[in-house]
DNA sequence: CTGGGGACGGGGCCC
DNA sequence: AGGGCCCCGTCCCCA
């Protein structure tokens, strides 16, 4: 079942938001001209376009991006509300450190992750902390609790409701985490753009600079995003993830077989 | 019309 | 409790 479905909008001819005027107030360095047409000219001073590994030198540990940002460059180039000050976009250990593309095979990518599992994890700790609703387990008491009051424990259940929108949920920080979604609060300084989480803004940022640190090991494209590599990492595939219930014909995107499906699927094989 | 890439959103989970 | 990351997903555009 899709997780983002909830809050859809509709965004009508250029479909897309015109951040600058919902954030406006938190919007202070904002460039004199479009993004589109103008890019610092710093910027790429300071970040060339990085050079594409080869893939013979992106195995397990080999890689490190060659664009780093530093929590000094981040403050140069992107504001956010005093509250996400402290860490805007922190440098985070998942771009910092190696990235394992072999994790991103077709096969591979099916719901794991490219970090090693942690000691933390194994089994023996994992088990600690059962809940007695559902027998799921927890490695602390901390998730365990969490869970409890997100699923399975109705008499705590409570609800908090958005004062932006209908939406309710279960937990407060669950909502606050929804509230950002209409306030916004990370800011890009190069084109004014506003996220509503830091790392989103950093995946923007990547627009800007270029760099695209997601490499795919059958083929030299880059992406900025995981997301798409994944989704590129379908074309390499001759059995793709999305199947026609009707003729059994394999897709590479959801959106594809939705449309196969829409146009109407003789069902034939 | 189809397939693929780019950009982005949001919930869940882990630390 | 909150931040950060991951995964799944959508929408749009273009060849």
């Amino acid at each position: 079942m899709p997780r983002s479905f909830l809050v859809k909008k509709h965004f009508s001819a250029t479909k897309k938001p015109n951040y600058s005027e919902l954030e406006s107030q938190t919007v202070t360095h904002l460039f004199p001209l479009s993004p589109a047409v103008y890019i610092s000219p710093f910027l790429y001073d300071k970040f060339p376009i990085p050079v594409i590994p080869q893939p013979e030198i992106l195995s397990t540990g080999a890689y490190f991006s060659p664009l780093v940002w530093d929590t000094s460059l981040l403050t140069t180039f992107f504001t956010t509300e005093p509250d996400y000050s402290k860490s805007p976009i922190s440098t985070s250990s998942d771009d910092s450190k190696p990235l394992d593309l072999t994790s991103f095979s077709s096969e591979d990518d099916e719901g794991k992750t490219s970090d090693p599992p942690s000691p933390a994890s194994s089994a023996t700790e994992a088990e600690k902390f059962h809940c007695n609703q559902c027998s799921k387990s927890y490695s602390t008491f901390a998730g365990l609790s969490k869970h409890k009051q997100l699923h399975c424990d109705s008499q705590t259940r409570k609800s908090f409701s958005c004062k932006y929108c209908e939406k309710e949920y279960v937990s407060l920080g669950a909502l606050k985490m929804h509230i950002r979604s209409h306030t916004l609060p990370c800011v890009c300084k190069i084109c004014g753009k506003a996220f509503s989480r830091p790392w989103l803004l950093q995946g923007h940022i990547r627009t800007h600079t270029g760099e695209k640190p997601f490499s795919c090991t059958h083929c030299n494209r880059a992406f900025a995003d995981r997301s798409n590599l994944r989704a590129h990492l379908q074309t390499h595939s001759d059995v793709k993830k999305y199947q026609c219930r009707s003729c059994s014909r394999t897709f590479s995107r959801m959106s594809l077989l939705h449309k196969h499906e829409e146009s109407g699927c003789s069902g034939s094989h």
